[in-house]
DNA sequence: AATCAATGGTTACACTTGCAACCATCTCGA
DNA sequence: TCGAGATGGTTGCAAGTGTAACCATTGATT
């Protein structure tokens, strides 16, 4: 039996570090000029992104619990990028959209995203992109596949 | 120019959205049986990989905060699996190494891990593993090449 | 030797987070 | 129609986190 276990090649550890490493480099890009944290950049982008949606559809989408987005939520609200719309025919949920102000906040976010991934295409290579995301999507899959490991 | 953006081939969003489902996925495993935060395991798996490291060396090593370091190997210490060795030449310096208890601990975390692994590399198809984890030292690499972006 | 900057490590504080508990509303079945 | 459970969303609380400030020690400069 193999008695090595090297830390270095353990995927979630590696898996964790790039994505703390790259998510401070980017974050580091709109925090200051845009005063937003990532559950908030996230939400807002999911809308931007997908149009209007309930609280739950964007946790779904961005895999954020409903805490998160919640507050996310709150926080472009009191910012007036976003209003709430109620369902008539379920007073539960509540469908969000963003207002002109949040969605011009989105282009522009946007559009610093859109350039970062630029630099980091050049920096990698043609089509390593690509190639990572499709690897990731196979982890996720792999992972939701079974979602339940006997609690 | 390009008005589209499309978060979900946005690489900082993937990455994270994999990054946090693995380790939860992986966390569930041994938070419930060991009672062990992430940045005790990641400082546990160092040490026990590696050997003795300062605390300076098992933040570089695992890419973690000194805080966090600090409060780890405080936790780690309390539960007496890990001791502390002073270095005569700086005696700022503290060199850390696990104790017979905590090599024990290692062993066993170790051995869920190697085991999680394997799982994912059979559900992913043999290479997969190593693909990705080529991307992502590509990414890391290409990250820490251009350390400061003008602030 | 005295000073000042750099380094290893810890801690106080404010902020973020997840869990659990909660409120409101809806659905289903008796 | 009444209740029990499910669902959308919010909030109190305790735990985790980073920033900045700190202490101790070392190294370089004078």
């Amino acid at each position: 039996m193999p008695e090595a276990f090297d830390l270095e090649s353990f995927l979630p550890y590696r898996l964790n570090r790039a994505a703390e490493l790259i998510s401070l480099s980017f974050s580091r890009e709109y925090k200051q000029r845009f005063q937003m944290t990532r559950p908030e950049w996230r939400a807002l982008a999911a809308l931007g992104s997908v149009g209007r949606m309930t609280a739950t559809e964007i946790g779904t989408h961005s895999n954020m619990h409903k805490t998160k987005v919640s507050r996310a939520v709150a926080a472009l609200e009191e910012r007036r990028w976003l209003k709430r719309r109620e369902n008539e025919a379920d007073r539960r949920v509540e469908h969000l959209e963003l207002t002109a102000a949040g969605q011009k906040a989105y282009r522009e976010i946007a559009d610093l995203a859109r350039t970062y991934q630029q630099t980091l295409d050049k920096a990698l290579g043609p089509g390593a992109i690509e190639r990572i995301e499709a690897g990731l999507a196979d982890v996720e899959r792999a992972l939701l596949n079974r979602p339940r490991k006997r609690g």
